[in-house]
DNA sequence: TTGTGTAACTGAACAAAATTCAAATATTCG
DNA sequence: CGAATATTTGAATTTTGTTCAGTTACACAA
């Protein structure tokens, strides 16, 4: 009907959710206004980014999943991080890392499935000016992200 | 004095969150009720498997970040679910994904730094039974975590 | 050791938010 | 078309977070 989904997905991949104050003092045996100050204090300091929802990508359309390595051409365009922070634009990037060692970047990527990953990886970092090549991690189970078991535990 | 703080960060790291309905409703204009109906819908279904905080990871002693390649050997012990498992059980993992290609296992992990990152390479992958070797590229540089940008954009 | 400024903690009162519920509306499907 | 089901919604209720002022703990200089 008023397809309200897509729009809450979307908010909740990185924002629109706050702490269980009572619910923590609970936990811990503490009063919650203790738990409140001390939380407060976090997100004052900036140690806190952000509340957010992880989801079963299975369950929203996004089970595809793969690490692309990236390498980077030794011309005027390859600035890792100007690259890093193109890539990191785009909803399909869970992250991005600038690494030492053989491989410039890391970029952990969701789409609904392989055919939808080719396009992304073809049309969005392959396009990327400064990239050499690419190796793409397939990933075939996803245990744990974002520190979240995705599975009942084996 | 009551540290409280490391107990907040283990809570919040995979629970003690919840969403913010009429935050939601007032940024897509829609009533506070329908977004209630349709967020719990998600949860039902299991579309959300939780909500969390993301941290500013520097900021919580956890500023080093690897992805660590591991190729199991092909004896009895190398069943790549069961080992992932056990890894994923672990606090300093943040993501374990089985693999199709070279390696069997990428797993994200963090640590206070290099240091307790080679302890942890040490004593608890390297100790796990069937690994056969494994590879790990550093992060010099995280940029967008958990779907969440962790600098100013550049 | 004692004094002083600062940070952390806490209960009571208050404010804000989520949740329930019943009714209306829309959708699906035989 | 018609009946069962799913979605939407406002008003009332319940639950929760937040404020504030007083207290306690801590750090550190004299």
């Amino acid at each position: 009907m008023k397809d309200i989904r897509p729009k809450l997905i979307r908010l909740f991949k990185e924002d629109y959710c706050t702490p269980q104050i009572g619910r923590i003092a609970r936990e811990i045996d503490e009063p919650s206004t203790t738990i409140h100050y001390n939380v407060k204090k976090l997100e004052s300091e900036g140690a806190i980014k952000t509340y957010k929802a992880v989801f079963d990508y299975k369950k929203i359309g996004e089970g595809f999943c793969s690490y692309v390595l990236v390498a980077l051409s030794s011309n005027d365009y390859s600035d890792p991080e100007r690259i890093a922070n193109n890539l990191a634009r785009h909803g399909e990037v869970e992250s991005v890392d600038i690494l030492a060692g053989d491989w410039e970047l890391i970029i952990k990527v969701r789409a609904r499935d392989q055919d939808e990953f080719y396009q992304f990886l073809k049309n969005v970092i392959s396009k990327e000016k400064g990239i050499e090549n690419t190796n793409s991690l397939i990933s075939l189970n996803q245990v744990k992200t974002e520190f979240v078991r995705l599975q009942s535990i084996g």
